[in-house]
DNA sequence: GCCGTTCCTGCAAAATGTTGCAACAGGGGG
DNA sequence: CCCCCTGTTGCAACATTTTGCAGGAACGGC
């Protein structure tokens, strides 16, 4: 169970190759750390955790590999407050909500999402994707008791 | 006429001075820079204008001004592709949309902006900056002649 | 199971940001 | 007008991200 859903990576191993790329034991290893992350992982994170598996892996081929992975549409990225974060293709597809002030993280729902495209479509007909950056701003909770400053 | 608006550079060097604040030439210098820009600009592109007016400023000063400057309300930043963007506080603040194709920008009006707030408000209460990060998409002549890939 | 083609990787260098520290200089007080 | 206090700066070192290049390794063919 300690991999439960690592199964994605041979998958996505099996269609990489597929598709005439080769599989070499560095990709294998950045594969199984952003499909298998928490939600969504920066690269100098998971640069870190491939290092700290197989010494020797150069930093640039990471990010080599986190690019040529969302060209072929197997990850996404966002930007937030601290840079790029990556997640798994459709998993993570959804507006990110950050509270500039703790932190804290909220997604909306499709429909919600929907409703806010609409709206922004109407602005001269633009096609925004609201996932690709995240929206801050402040939660309820930080609001709450904001008197303080 | 060379400097229409540098007008706002000695009001603030004043208003800094009044809080306390020490007026270096550096200071001055990227002051005059981010204020008399037009529209937003980035902090290499402020460091290198500063340094070619006044060589031996140091990068790091550039980036320490502006946090100052952001912290205390002169200037804002917002995220775009790219990078962070810096601009004169209340006068950029407006929602970017920018076109992931073609890289045209183009912004909501308050309005609409209130409008989009509304809806994000309804979700948990969270109250969004929506000028905090731009709003990627594909603008209306992108997506006319998008067949071609 | 070896070979060769070609894709990948590691390395080095450069650009962009961040931080600690010692020396410098702005500006109020004498 | 000089001095001192302390806020600022430059420097150096480090972290992140990108790119060119030469050597190394997949993997299909034999």
């Amino acid at each position: 169970m300690s991999q439960s859903n690592s199964h994605g990576v041979e998958e996505t191993i099996t269609s990489l190759r597929a598709r005439g790329l080769r599989i070499t034991p560095q990709r294998r290893a950045i594969l199984q750390e952003i499909l298998n992350a928490k939600g969504h992982i920066s690269p100098p994170t998971v640069a870190r955790a491939v290092q700290a598996r197989m010494p020797g892996v150069n930093a640039s081929t990471v990010y080599r590999t986190l690019t040529m992975l969302e060209d072929l549409g197997y990850v996404s990225h966002s930007h937030h407050e601290a840079g790029a974060e990556y997640h798994r293709a459709g998993e993570g597809d959804h507006v990110h909500l950050i509270c500039a002030r703790c932190g804290s993280q909220d997604a909306l729902s499709s429909e919600e999402e929907r409703a806010l495209a609409r709206l922004i479509g109407r602005h001269r007909r633009f096609h925004p994707d609201l996932t690709h950056f995240a929206i801050s701003g402040t939660c309820d909770a930080c609001q709450q008791h904001n008197g303080s400053r």
